[in-house]
DNA sequence: TGTCATTTGTTTCCCAGTAGACAAATTTTG
DNA sequence: CAAAATTTGTCTACTGGGAAACAAATGACA
């Protein structure tokens, strides 16, 4: 059993949350949504892809990572990351190479057009996040990626 | 035309992230795919979803909201939200009843055995962030919640 | 009043993502 | 060495969730 009503349904379209609004987990949620929506707003008639770029994009800095190991890294299921790679082999984006020392193994790097499409969007991206409204101030907003990056174990690295 | 390789790949099984390492999008969704991973490691086995239950939750709280409202506040898309509370429905914890001023929205409550559900699962859901392990110390913790909830707007004080 | 626009929920169709079984290659163990 | 166990990627089947078209009800406006 537990107390509900910690206030009365405030207006007449207010909707009452109660601890919801304290779970981390719901937070999460309702900031993704948010940056989403934006997101597509922003860079959606380009046809860039979060998730999508964020693969090329470490394929970029990672030339012959492994498939299993580039899926662990972005937290993507081995399954999701057989598709994606396979449509970007379709759009000539990523070369597959199984190599001679593991052959069950499949080393991926961006073929040219790949580095051309990752040239030609890194700007964008990257720089969507100070597009984006928000109500934080720049200390607010560092301090927030700061403890995004504890917690999820990201040492940020390090740059001049 | 962007300079990506800002340094080698650091060790065998280290992968380089770069930039996306501070996205903002980027570091809340490796969060949220941790927390969902705890969590139905957690409460996975006696059949808790998240999103259900926040639904159930803001119903329990707003008896009688319509279920256009219901959606807005929890940002899930209406298509979607009339599949839920179908299956919600079929489950006997929601009922719903068109309101005779307007014949088009319809009111949506917990029957008996939708109370039952919640009193039996609020415990077990709001007691999960205590129970879910984090990098965090308390403070960092209260702070991370304590932006987020600016950034998504729902700051204790309500606005107009 | 009658016509047009908007709101509300539903339906249909589609896609991203997941679970789990699987085959092939590799490593471990007896 | 052979057999068992693990790793790696793929496949099939399924689910959650979204986009867009839709019908019914309501509101706005001539």
């Amino acid at each position: 059993m537990t107390r509900t009503i910690s206030r009365p349904p405030a207006t007449e379209n207010e909707v009452a949350l109660g601890d919801l609004s304290r779970s981390f987990g719901f937070l999460l949620r309702m900031a993704q949504v948010q940056i989403f929506e934006f997101f597509f707003e922003d860079l959606g008639q380009i046809g860039l892809r979060p998730g999508e770029f964020s693969v090329l994009w470490v394929l970029h800095l990672n030339p012959g990572i492994r498939q299993g190991l580039l899926a662990q890294a972005l937290r993507i299921k081995r399954a999701h990351m057989t598709k994606m790679i396979r449509n970007f082999e379709d759009r000539g984006l990523v070369a597959r190479a199984v190599p001679d020392d593991d052959r069950r193994a499949v080393e991926l790097r961006l073929t040219d057009a790949g580095v051309a499409f990752v040239d030609d969007h890194a700007k964008a991206f990257f720089s969507h996040d100070a597009r984006r409204p928000t109500p934080l101030d720049p200390q607010e907003q560092a301090q927030l990626f700061a403890l995004l990056q504890k917690y999820v174990g990201i040492t940020p690295e390090e740059r001049r």
